[in-house]
RNA sequence: GCCCCCAUUGUCUAGUGGCCUAGGACGUGGCCCUCUCAAGGCCAAAACUCGGGUUCGAAUCCCGAUGGGGGCACCA
């Protein structure tokens, strides 16, 4: 247990594309947190960038965090205490603290154009210096740049860096972390348009927001000694600073590319919670998947439910190091959880995966196949691949697959006509009744089970792989079973 | 180029100076179970990046190198 104080953490992502499983694992360690202290989980949207806003991205984000499990507290659509939840409706706030920056000297206003600071970086750079801003306007007199800024003139607002000296800053994971000021650029705080970028917006809702502990990848670790400084500026504690890795592509060799991740589908994976569920994950296999990036409860415990990681979770055993995606593993936490489901609950699971398979389930068949496949699907979309011949009027199988292994099509025509018989003559297509007899076929014929059985298989699922035999049958039922073992017949007749 | 972070088997990790002949899990190989496929059980191979210190003693602390990652926008 981290904290007893109840916790105010926010999930602030910027809605420019999909929610993915970096977001995914920071949003679900800060509902834990909150959870667990019992404090708030708020999702607040940073859209200051009306340019890269992309429709329809806030609401997936939302859905993609509703199919996980976690449900926020405050939030753009459900509101709160400390709204609005959307930086784009936050404006004027931004402005204020800016101003009150300006006034204390931590902040100047800059007239510099874009075209002069790009001449400024390219001869930087080819001098194989930093790329950063080079103070012309820092020590423009207040009053004077006070009055261009009343005369219209185009202009941003800089945060004034402290040019000598250092920052100690404190991160939960890594410790103190200590840069040389010089080494901050002035960043801009306020653009042209009057809108504040994330380095002003995120500190001043963060801290009106009452946030407690930020916790966000590690890409803003460069610029967490300005964020510090920002607060300290404004006289503000801060809150615990929490950075957490990055994830790598499976080979460990760097973040995915746009291409690669998207190319990922092609082998029943992704790196976009929207896709998990048409691949036949469940979210409780995601979440317990990527809580285990980067963190872990002790030396041999793996298997976590929603609730279990509400009260075990802590930030103090949080991993700093990069950690590569391993699908492999996905689809064994998938499995273990599939396993865990009540069968009434996976047959429901199931269904749409028949559904858009083509097949019409029933619910009733749904729930008596769900106990003989549930351990044999690793992701749910491949119940209709083992198990699709339950609700199919017909299967067709070839004589080359009703063959038996070392047999010829002849020879199993003829033992299949003998297991025809029997299960003609057995009163009901259970397993108690039908198992016993056909074993004594096997007997009686010096074949392997394997064989015997194999051709019945073939013959009533239309697979080599299936559930278990006898099982299946009572579930197809007598007259159908029959059925498909006389066309099987037929066809190894004709091809013998 | 500059700044920051990280460093245990192929991968995710445990390990916070002696309990480590380094533990667990995935994957891999073998065996068992077995009507196929799974599931399950057992066994095996597989790691402390390197070099210096500190210490009676280092995977664990310090320094350096190397490697990896991230950042250097009027994006977040």
């Amino acid at each position: 247990m981290s904290s007893s104080i109840p916790a105010r953490v926010r999930f602030a992502p910027s809605p420019t594309g999909h929610l993915h499983l970096g977001g995914a694992r920071t949003a679900l360690y800060d509902y834990l947190l909150a959870r667990q202290t019992g404090g708030q989980f708020i999702l607040r949207i940073e859209d200051t960038d009306r340019k890269r806003l992309v429709p329809g991205a806030e609401e997936e984000i939302m859905a993609g965090l509703r199919w996980l499990g976690l449900q926020w507290d405050e939030g753009p659509d459900i509101g709160g205490p400390y709204g609005p939840y959307r930086q784009s409706e936050r404006k004027e706030l931004y402005q204020e603290y800016a101003r009150q920056l300006i006034e204390s000297g931590n902040a100047f206003y800059c007239f510099c154009t874009p075209e002069r600071l790009e001449r400024v970086r390219t001869e930087q750079q080819k001098n194989k210096i930093i790329p950063h801003y080079d103070g012309t306007c820092r020590n423009i007199d207040p009053d004077e740049a006070l009055r261009r800024v009343k005369a219209g003139e185009p202009h941003v607002i800089r945060f004034k860096s402290p040019q000598e000296g250092s920052i100690t800053v404190k991160d939960v994971l890594r410790g103190e972390i200590t840069v040389e000021n010089r080494t901050i650029d002035d960043y801009i705080l306020v653009k042209s348009d009057g809108l504040a970028l994330y380095h002003l917006a995120a500190m001043v809702d963060d801290h009106l927001m009452k946030i407690t502990h930020v916790i966000r990848g590690s890409e803003w670790l460069p610029t967490l000694p300005l964020h510090s400084h920002i607060h300290r500026a404004l006289g503000w504690d801060e809150p615990q600073w929490v950075h957490l890795s990055v994830f790598l592509k499976p080979t460990g060799k760097g973040k995915m590319s746009k291409r690669e991740a998207a190319d990922l589908i092609k082998d029943g994976h992704s790196i976009f919670v929207k896709d998990f569920n048409d691949l036949g994950y469940l979210p409780e296999s995601v979440v317990n998947w990527i809580t285990l990036m980067g963190w872990s409860y002790d030396d041999h415990t793996e298997f976590f439910s929603l609730p279990d990681l509400v009260e075990k979770f802590s930030l103090d055993r949080l991993n700093p190091s990069p950690a590569a995606i391993n699908f492999t593993k996905l689809d064994h936490f998938n499995g273990l959880h599939i396993r865990d489901l009540q069968v009434t609950d996976f047959s429901r699971r199931i269904k749409p995966f028949f559904v858009s398979a083509g097949l019409n389930p029933d619910d009733a068949t749904l729930l008596k196949i769900a106990p003989i496949i549930q351990e044999r699907v690793a992701t749910l979309d491949e119940a209709p691949e083992i198990a699709g011949f339950f609700f199919k009027p017909t299967v067709n199988p070839t004589a080359e697959e009703l063959t038996a292994k070392g047999l010829t099509a002849a020879q199993s025509a003829d033992v299949a006509r003998k297991c025809l018989s029997i299960l003609e003559s057995v009163t009901e297509m259970t397993p108690e009744a039908a198992e016993p007899p056909m074993r004594a076929l096997v007997e009686e014929l010096g074949l392997s089970a394997g064989q015997v059985f194999g051709i019945v298989r073939t013959a009533v699922t239309g697979q080599r792989v299936s559930p278990p035999l006898f099982e299946s049958m009572e579930i197809i039922g007598k007259t159908e079973v029959l059925k498909r073992m006389r066309l099987a017949i037929s066809l190894l007749d004709a091809a013998g």
